[in-house]
RNA sequence: GGGGCUGUAGCUCAGUUGGUUAGAGCUGGGGACUCAUAAUCCCUAGGUCGCGGGUUCAAGUCCUGCCAGCCCUACCA
């Protein structure tokens, strides 16, 4: 029977690039979907970027440029780095698409009639230089309990919890301001109203893991369901509610609605209704996710999509984190590989392997070991499977393979009644299991081509059929690897296709032996792993982050880009126009009012010696005359003497700003002597 | 503090509903071969199944205590 499989992989954030530890979530997900497909399941893999919040948001600012410009850039990074993985969306959106704002309004609808949603003000810590409320992580300030500096807005390195109100001296990690107390106005979901429900899905949907159930029992269902903030005031970047102007959807509500929203997008363009992959109870909806966001996806989630009358998950499939070489992925240790540095010097097929090696149904995290790698890919890939078809290859392209598939001591049989075993493990996502499975038949197979010793024959021309038998049972064997092991190695079931010229699409090419076709000439499959450039590569790694680390510690700057918006940039000029200005360092030696005049006070500036200038600058709103007295400013030397109500002006003080009591005068660093000129 | 998971050969892991001498791959040692990317093949070494109790005719497999490691503890679950 056909299955009808709608399957997602978590959205990415498009805060950063996309890093080896994301792509364990992305290589068992886009292995499952391929499994799907070959098994003859209607199966559609949806993605898309998670583009909005504070920290989208906030990195916009520091770039200087748009949300949507970020987020744009970004998206295209995450999917250029996804398909050099071989990772294969049906469709990849972005949370902020017209489809999602519909359907969030349509889940907000939903939710306002089941009467879940409450309204309260909460006080927060607000930036007034950022002009943003802060989240807890953007905000550090000295521990009130062991007096540490700099700690975290939550919690302390002494292990102390609190609020990130109880900090002494907190400052933004934004702008450095001292954030203040502000009260706002935010929407919750009423989650314990669903408490039933999520008790009895959880118990028996057998949609999670047993001990994702255990733990979700255990932690959150045991008490009251505490009611979820999903509303952050403005600015904030997202989309604003409806019915409820200044306030934004949370990302974490509007994230996951990107699943279905990106799944209308791919309907629109396919001829699909959406009803009838989430809204169909024959539809199964699988998640991938890893096990940092198991809360928003075990209880929101399916709380939300059931008081939207919309599919539940069949399965959220839940793995652990990466580490490498035992250790948490560390930017200064240079194992926080970018997919792209990854790609500079490794085969994607390595890592779609090695993972597939390690990974199973449970939420374990999973190692990848430098060595192990190395050695796991050269040793099972290159010098099991590919060798199969290198070491017969030659032979083969002279003779094809033969009319009717020779007796191989049972091995393709046994190969096609494994077949069935391998299924099952890459259905309920024992990879781990399958990859076994399937090297023990590469195991099996290349001692039939040492005892058959085709080297021998091949001196014969009496022994050519032998030889053709030979090459007929090696490269079937191989292409009963290459059909197992498509799911996780596309390219190289391509290979073999191409070898064999027919394309591997389907499981059940497992089950039949090819016969009776010529064999292409043989053209290398895969490399072996060098470790010297998976050395290069942790090397690059860490250089990148070094570079990173320097960017990440400049300062946030927040500038408003209505100065240049008022007051556009000039016409280009050369340096010889600029040299027609003689700007000159001059002490203001008096600075008296103009009793009649509005805007202006009377300077008398010194350029040294005996030289002196008579000013006459409008910026009596902004300075006391007495302040004035003594420092030096820049001024304009040259400028043509002009008349004045008030008498004779002979230059121009430089200053900044548009006037009146927003004027700011030129300063000059300490040392420079009135009368030098600008340069 | 509480909760979860893990602990089997040097390494990565299998061990089905408890049943005769605990398995594989890699690594190590010895040999063979040369078709193949120093790939492959044959032989071989290596474990008191974390430790201590218990149930049973029988336990790596069930119960219990302890030890070690990892993860989580609500707004990054």
């Amino acid at each position: 029977m056909t299955r009808k499989i709608l399957v997602t992989s978590a959205l990415p954030y498009a805060n950063g690039p996309i890093h080896i530890g994301h792509l364990v979530e992305y290589i068992q997900t886009d292995i499952w979907v391929r499994f799907q497909k070959m098994r003859g399941n209607r199966c559609i893999y949806i993605c898309a970027d998670d583009t909005h919040g504070t920290a989208i948001m906030i990195r916009a600012r520091k770039e200087g440029r748009s949300e949507e410009e970020l987020i744009g850039d970004m998206s295209e990074a995450h999917q250029r780095d996804f398909s050099g993985f071989g990772i294969q969306f049906d469709h990849y959106g972005s949370t902020n698409s017209n489809a999602n704002r519909e359907i969030c309004s349509e889940f907000w609808q939903s939710l306002r009639q089941a009467d879940l949603i409450t309204e309260r003000s909460i006080e927060q810590l607000y930036d007034p230089e950022a002009e943003t409320f802060l989240a807890d992580r953007f905000v550090r300030g000295t521990c009130p309990t062991c007096g540490r500096t700099d700690q975290a807005g939550d919690n302390c390195t002494c292990g102390a919890t609190y609020n990130p109100t109880d900090l002494i001296d907190p400052k933004s990690t934004l702008s450095g301001a001292t954030p203040i107390l502000r009260e706002s106005n935010h929407l919750f979901v009423q989650l314990e109203k669903l408490h039933a429900f999520l008790d009895n899905w959880v118990e028996t949907s057998g949609a999670l893991q047993i001990e994702v159930a255990n733990y979700l029992k255990g932690h959150f269902l045991a008490e009251e369901l505490r009611d979820w903030d999903i509303s952050r005031p403005a600015p904030y970047f997202g989309f604003e509610i409806p019915d409820s102007p200044g306030n934004y959807w949370y990302v974490w509500f509007d994230a996951p609605i990107g699943y279905i929203a990106s799944t209308r997008e791919w309907c629109e363009s396919n001829g699909e209704q959406l009803a009838d992959w989430w809204r169909d109870p024959d539809c199964e909806i699988h998640h991938f996710i890893g096990k940092d966001i198991t809360y928003f996806h075990t209880l929101f989630w399916p709380g939300m999509l059931n008081t939207a009358n919309y599919n539940m998950p069949t399965k959220v499939h839940i793995h652990g984190f990466l580490n490498v070489d035992g250790k948490k992925m560390s930017k200064r240790d240079g194992t926080l590989v970018a997919a792209e540095t990854y790609l500079k010097y490794a085969n994607p097929s390595y890592l779609r392997y090695f993972y597939a090696t390690k990974l199973t149904s449970r939420v374990e995290d999973l190692d990848l070991g430098i060595d192990e790698f190395t050695e796991k890919v050269n040793s099972d890939l290159v010098g099991k499977v590919v060798n199969l078809a290198s070491r017969v290859g030659k032979f083969a392209n002279k003779t094809g393979l033969s009319e009717t598939y020779p007796d191989d001591g049972g091995l393709f049989t046994a190969g096609a009644l494994a077949g069935d075993e391998i299924a099952e493990a890459y259905e309920s996502g024992e990879y781990a299991k399958a990859m076994r499975k399937i090297m023990e038949l590469a195991d099996a197979a290349n001692p039939f081509v040492e005892h058959a010793k085709p080297w021998e024959m091949k001196k014969d021309e009496q022994r050519t059929d032998e030889l053709r038998d030979t090459c007929t049972v090696a490269l079937n064997l191989f292409r009963q690897l290459a059909v197992y092991l498509s799911p996780v190695l596309p390219e190289l079931a391509m290979k073999c296709g191409e070898l064999l010229g027919e394309e591997i699409t389907s499981w059940d090419q497992s089950k039949s032996p090819l016969v009776g076709r010529p064999v292409s000439k043989f053209q290398r499959m895969m490399d072996r792993v060098q470790p010297e450039d998976l050395k290069k590569m942790i090397e690059e790694s860490k250089e990148l982050a070094a570079e990173d680390a320097a960017t990440d510690n400049q300062p946030t700057f927040n500038d408003s880009d209505q100065p240049l918006k008022d007051e556009p940039l000039a016409e280009e000029i050369t340096i010889d126009d600029f040299a027609k200005v003689d700007l000159r360092v001059a002490r203001v030696v008096s600075a008296e009012q103009v009793p009649e005049a509005n805007k202006l006070l009377k300077l008398t500036l010194s350029l040294g010696g005996e030289e002196r200038r008579q000013v006459f600058a409008g910026i009596k709103a902004a300075y006391e005359p007495e302040k004035l007295v003594g420092r030096l400013v820049v001024m304009v030397a040259n400028l043509k003497p002009r008349k004045m109500r008030f008498g004779l002006s002979e230059g121009m003080v430089t200053a900044a700003g548009p006037g009146g009591a927003e004027v700011f005068i030129l300063s000059v660093d300490e040392g420079a002597q009135p009368g030098q000129r600008v340069h």
